[in-house]
DNA sequence: GCCAACGTTGGC
DNA sequence: GCCAACGTTGGC
């Protein structure tokens, strides 16, 4: 799979875009994962310079609020390994990670916050895997056509749809 | 290997 | 707060 493009689930409640773009360099460590679906594709598939959607669940209301993109590959989530830490996996190790996280950074927040409701009105986007009855996958792939038109949607007049 | 019970996600 | 959908766990 050669996806470019990637939509991220984060809980604006514990980490936003907002608290993104405040961030040191704008950058953050996306980890806490512990479903192995999204693992396989956080540790194969997520490339730097890749694309990303920044979206809020479980908010009110959900949507997509920016664009970031991918600054580090797969590595080994630290999280695993800190006794304290609530993503704690006391069968991981360092020799044998079983959990992966990568680096995001911020490029801009859309002109306007995307809400799913609005995503779901849009016809284009009836195959988007986040639209998916059932969806949880907090890591998913995402269509250039599928991009585009969420970009668009987030855009004010006239503005560069291109990351 | 089956599958019921349980936990989590996340929209509503 | 409810609950549908899904993933994981663990008894057998």
């Amino acid at each position: 799979m050669s996806a470019r493009h990637w939509l991220l689930k984060v809980e604006p409640e514990v980490f936003s875009f907002a608290d993104l773009w405040r961030a040191k360099k704008r950058t953050t460590a996306w980890g806490g994962v512990r479903n192995y679906q999204a693992r396989n594709l956080l540790r194969d598939e997520l490339a730097v310079g890749d694309g990303v959607l920044f979206y809020h669940s479980n908010a009110e209301p959900s949507g997509v609020a920016g664009v970031a993109r991918v600054v580090r590959a797969g590595y080994p989530d630290p999280t695993q390994f800190d006794p304290r830490d609530e993503s704690f996996d006391a069968k991981s190790s360092p020799a044998a990670p079983r959990w992966f996280a990568v680096d995001v950074q911020a490029v801009r927040a859309l002109a306007r916050f995307v809400t799913l409701a609005e995503l779901r009105a849009e016809a284009s986007l009836e195959g988007m895997e986040l639209l998916r009855r059932g969806s949880r996958l907090s890591v998913q792939p995402v269509a250039r056509t599928e991009w585009r038109t969420v970009l668009r949607l987030g855009a004010s007049i006239g503005a560069d749809l291109e990351l």
